[in-house]
DNA sequence: ACATTGTAGTTGTCTATACAACTATCGCCA
DNA sequence: TGGCGATAGTTGTATAGACAACTACAATGT
């Protein structure tokens, strides 16, 4: 018979600062009231402020400085998170098919970019495979990637009809460390017309360098043709 | 004399179910062990326990059921985090000097989509403000956006010189809410014209929406030009 | 005037305990 | 076989107390 309306101490103490910040009561930079205030204030122990007032502090609402006090933060933020899924999954979830198109699996000699970026020598050898992913035959995603081999030494004859490079590899090589950059270009010729688009359509770029232990796993470069996808973000008081 | 070898113990819990992600021996779907296991392993008390795993939920890196248990999640999660800044701040701080170019400045009468987006009668007035930010006198960011009077109704009266709309805003109108979303398109004729960039050059466009209380404040239309600007992410275990 | 020391106030961490709420499962009974 | 209840195990929340670590400021002494 849990009672929702009936908020835990904590979320309590976290709505009235959040309240007060949404009313403009209080501004950036103001101090917020102690524990202690806080905890007379609620009629609550120390500890439930105390985990109140951290959480605030992970959604970037306030700052908190040992022996100094707690302040509102100077600029809220705004978050967007991308989930490291499968483009399968999230076609599939949609209630689509999801299907690819395999253009190139190859061994290639690293140049020398690539060799810096995998922290290998220039000399050595990469996987490369390069496809196209449809979502109920329409072209959403470009996928050209470069593959450590000694992180997935099988990536060569792994089945890609019935697993994508990104399920792969999260499956063989457990994901320690990532990092994107996304701008806007033009895809090349023959990015263009493995998508379907014309040379001049704007795309979203995802350059993505994933980490796997002491290896540079793989790095991707996925092309989104312009309006088929787009990014979002939130923030909520 | 802090010793910062010597982890918090919460910390030090944390860092053990992390080296168990990273070297795989527990997997997307794996349970983890309970809070009384990891209490004896540790010999710390389950608070302490209890506020590692919760810290690691936050991080999108274990999901907990009450009455269940602890499980590794399925997917990492890539996050990125957008501050609300002011773009004047932004070009101060890396030591160049932002001038803005003001292009348009009036009240408008909402039409449909705008009217809808602002919750208002569609026959309301919006003020409506269009400029060009420069950083060193080179354009980076186009501007069009307009403002519920209601929200911020000295507006118009704002000296844009000396302060940007964002700052304006966030100054008169406390952000309570707001979200974005972020395409690749190209500029229209105006657009490209007052960026000093090509039409056929592929932009990044950001197109935000703020509250403050119980108004919709202002939905604001960014453009980047292409290369000049790019969004980065990281996840790190 | 300056440097040092002390002190009150604040946050950071940790413990031991308690009870509530929920889940999964096993065993019993019809 | 099927349904039901008891139960052990798990997480969620909350408390009171303790000490550590740090900051800001006042008081003191030179």
């Amino acid at each position: 018979m849990a009672d929702p309306s009936v908020l835990p101490a904590y979320e309590r103490v976290k709505a009235f600062v959040k309240s007060q910040l949404s009313l403009g009561v209080w501004r950036p930079g103001d101090g917020v009231p102690s524990e202690a205030a806080l905890q007379q204030q609620f009629g609550v122990s120390r500890m439930t402020v105390n985990r109140a007032l951290r959480e605030l502090v992970v959604e970037g609402l306030v700052t908190r400085t040992q022996g100094s006090g707690t302040v509102v933060a100077q600029l809220h933020r705004i978050s967007s998170t991308l989930a490291f899924r499968d483009i399968h999954d999230e076609v599939a979830e949609r209630g689509h098919t999801h299907t690819t198109e395999l253009i190139t699996l190859e061994t290639v000699q690293a140049n020398p970019g690539l060799a810096q970026v995998f922290k290998l020598a220039s000399s050595a050898s990469l996987f490369h495979s390069v496809m196209v992913h449809c979502e109920d035959g329409l072209p959403i995603q470009w996928e050209d990637r470069h593959v450590n081999p000694a992180a997935a030494p099988d990536y060569l004859s792994a089945d890609f009809a019935s697993i994508t490079p990104t399920g792969y590899l999260l499956q063989h090589a457990p994901l320690t460390e990532a990092h994107y950059t996304i701008e806007a270009a033009l895809p090349s010729r023959p990015e263009a017309r493995g998508l379907g688009i014309k040379p001049s359509t704007p795309c979203l770029v995802m350059v993505r360098c994933t980490v796997s232990g002491p290896h540079v796993a793989s790095l991707a470069r996925l092309i989104y043709p312009g309006l088929r996808y787009s990014l979002r973000g939130q923030f909520q008081l």
